[in-house]
DNA sequence: CCAATATACATAGCATGCTATTCAAATAAG
DNA sequence: CTTATTTGAATAGCATGCTATGTATATTGG
């Protein structure tokens, strides 16, 4: 028996997020970046000086992941915190001119782990995995969130 | 912009692997077991007194995070280990009667988050999420392994 | 204005996983 | 038979993530 295994889809894709968050942290690693920053790259990327608190509504993750993960990445250089005149409770966010220097190459190496990943699918099934996945987060999602 | 977010395949599998996760943590955690010990519980229920590099073999996972998750299973008294008579560096693992009791449960309760997880898709998408679930896994382990 | 509540972060503690290293026992090479 | 290599496990060190708490600052209700 024990084809459990094979037939669980949270089997599969709990070892299919490993190997590539993996595959990942090989590719990006030369540049000093790992995984755990990718989101919170992303999102400062788009739009930086920002609070911890707007960036947790975007990161999909704890307050509590995101607070470490931003600890190492001020430990590594990658951003830095000022004052936030509007509250003194938090700090405004922002990345160092190295971490944007980053940008370009770091999100073409994430495509290429990405299509490295998809590259035994062909062109109907990309978009349908993706679609798929979306539609089984939004249901795990209902009720928790 | 940066819906790089929605359409990469590393990130929405990151997500969904990580609420799959949760959810079975939630649903076998009453009996006293976690996600991380379902690899290696599936292998023991299908037969025990196993060497943990045996294990190994069958759960995709390294030699150091199953040794680490065994000792846990043992400080919980899920398993027990007793000297291998052929090969005096490894021991046998053996389920305790505890943990060959919560088979049946357990894997009622994990069945159930995938169809939970799986919810909103049709009879003809689940093969297909598994399918190419699996092809992805195998392109990636391709010169790994 | 002040007590009660809410919000923003930080930290502790734990589970999973990985890589790298170490140690002992078993095997292979000579 | 020794030495060299391989194999089975354990451990250290680190990254991610989660839940639960603690602490300080803001905000609200009286």
């Amino acid at each position: 028996m024990s084809h459990f295994k094979d037939q669980s889809s949270g089997y599969l894709v709990n070892h299919l997020a490993r190997l590539m968050e993996q595959a990942l942290a090989e590719a990006i690693g030369p540049l000093g970046l790992s995984p755990g920053q990718f989101p919170t790259l992303l999102a400062l990327w788009e739009r930086d000086g920002r609070t911890q608190a707007e960036l947790v509504r975007e990161v999909d993750v704890e307050q509590a992941t995101l607070a470490l993960t931003l600890k190492r990445m001020e430990r590594d250089g990658l951003i830095q915190r000022k004052p936030n005149p509007d509250d003194s409770r938090s700090r405004l966010i922002y990345l160092t001119p190295h971490a944007k220097a980053l940008e370009e190459r770091a999100l073409a190496l994430a495509a290429g782990v990405n299509d490295q990943a998809l590259a035994d699918l062909d062109d109907k099934e990309v978009p349908h995995l993706l679609s798929l996945a979306a539609r089984m987060i939004q249901t795990l999602r209902k009720g928790t969130d």
